[in-house]
DNA sequence: ATATACATGTCGAGG
DNA sequence: CCTCGACGTGTATAT
């Protein structure tokens, strides 16, 4: 990884332009052609490229272009402030705990917070409109597609589970299928979307679910 | 700004948890309490944490704290291989060009690319379901809702549209009303959706169409 | 390679 | 403050 501090004035050509007038920044340089510029302040770099690209530089004028969609990005070098490369060794992987695929295991493990009786028949079931969540049978054995979100729930979410029910409903073996959205909230337009769609709303308690989850591996472990 | 160059490992908790083993990365602590870790590879960082934050530092350990959501961060590093600080001078702000507000004014300028003899009444019209980007009668004089995306569109295009165009129907005045989609290219699921709904797709050329604009602009000035 | 959905998404506009 | 949709979204996963 090269690491460049300098003063420079910086152009992005592609999916829009922008220009970015003289100033210092930190620019990283990635191994795998990854580009990044970091200003002064903000979380978010202000410029970047993600790889492969390829970077050539001739009289402070550094060009990175993306040959795959044709981006560019121009970075007019003024003053250079430090500039070393380094050789970083790193072979780990982010271990993430809470995303929403283990929400979904979390979930069949424990179906009754969703609803008593509720059995999980499948999950990620694909159909030609998209992948079902949680495809389950209730306690009278009636067909129930639940779709489920880490965080609040919008619109969307219930147009989802709506979209799959109609699916589900060309099938003449399903005469009533249910659909549920569950999260941990749900944003007032999703309520009434819901409201007007016969789409239900359940809401879980995710960091109960995970403690539960959890206290659960410790007993067997 | 400081710029440290180490080996570490990192721990997130906040919204999830997140563990990473050891490995040497190049962290940034920026001026507005933001950090920023990045990897050797990707255009994204590792881990990161937005200003404001509280940071501190004791027996190779750094903690970042955010005091607004409780998140925190914690780096042990194992080796330093550069640590610096240095004042960044910035004043600049991006100037970006070219959003889809853009391509918006575009399409108001030359509907007929979307539809002959289509006219286009208002832009960016609100309803209770969200705003309809063009509010558009047809030859007929029949209403007609278009989404436009800048790039290809999935489902959830169409299903924003068929969403405006059911709120449409609820007008007792409105006895047939048109949705389409307008995007460059779309996406298998977008398509078999807008099939089931009576969802018309419209491929725009954007390249084309903003040359033609371009062209136009040329003539008039 | 393409298609699809997640994301610590982040960000900004409008009510 | 909340809600919503765009984003130069990037990234991983499954087909």
């Amino acid at each position: 990884m090269r690491i460049l501090v300098c003063r420079c004035s910086i152009g992005y050509a592609g999916r829009l332009t922008t220009r970015l007038a003289s100033g210092d920044r930190v620019l990283l340089f990635k191994d795998d052609g990854a580009v990044c510029i970091h200003a002064r302040a903000g979380a978010k770099p202000i410029n970047y490229m993600p790889g492969p690209t390829v970077v050539r530089e001739e009289d402070g004028v550094i060009r990175v272009t993306r040959p795959s969609s044709g981006e560019s990005l121009t970075i007019l070098v003024e003053a250079v402030y430090d500039d070393r490369s380094m050789e970083l060794e790193d072979e780990a992987r982010l271990e993430r705990e809470g995303r929403e695929l283990q929400l979904h295991e979390r979930l069949v493990r424990q179906p009754d917070v969703i609803e008593l009786g509720l059995v999980v028949v499948e999950r990620e079931r694909r159909t030609d409109v998209g992948p079902v969540d949680l495809w389950c049978r209730d306690a009278d054995g009636c067909l129930v597609l639940v779709e489920v979100k880490r965080i609040q729930a919008v619109a969307a979410a219930v147009e989802q589970v709506e979209r799959y029910r109609e699916q589900a409903l060309r099938d003449p073996s399903c005469d009533t299928v249910r659909a549920i959205v569950a999260a941990p909230d749900f944003a007032p337009q999703a309520r009434a979307l819901a409201e007007a769609r016969g789409v239900e709303l359940v809401r879980i308690d995710v960091q109960a679910l995970f403690e539960l989850a959890d206290a659960e591996l410790t007993l067997f472990s």
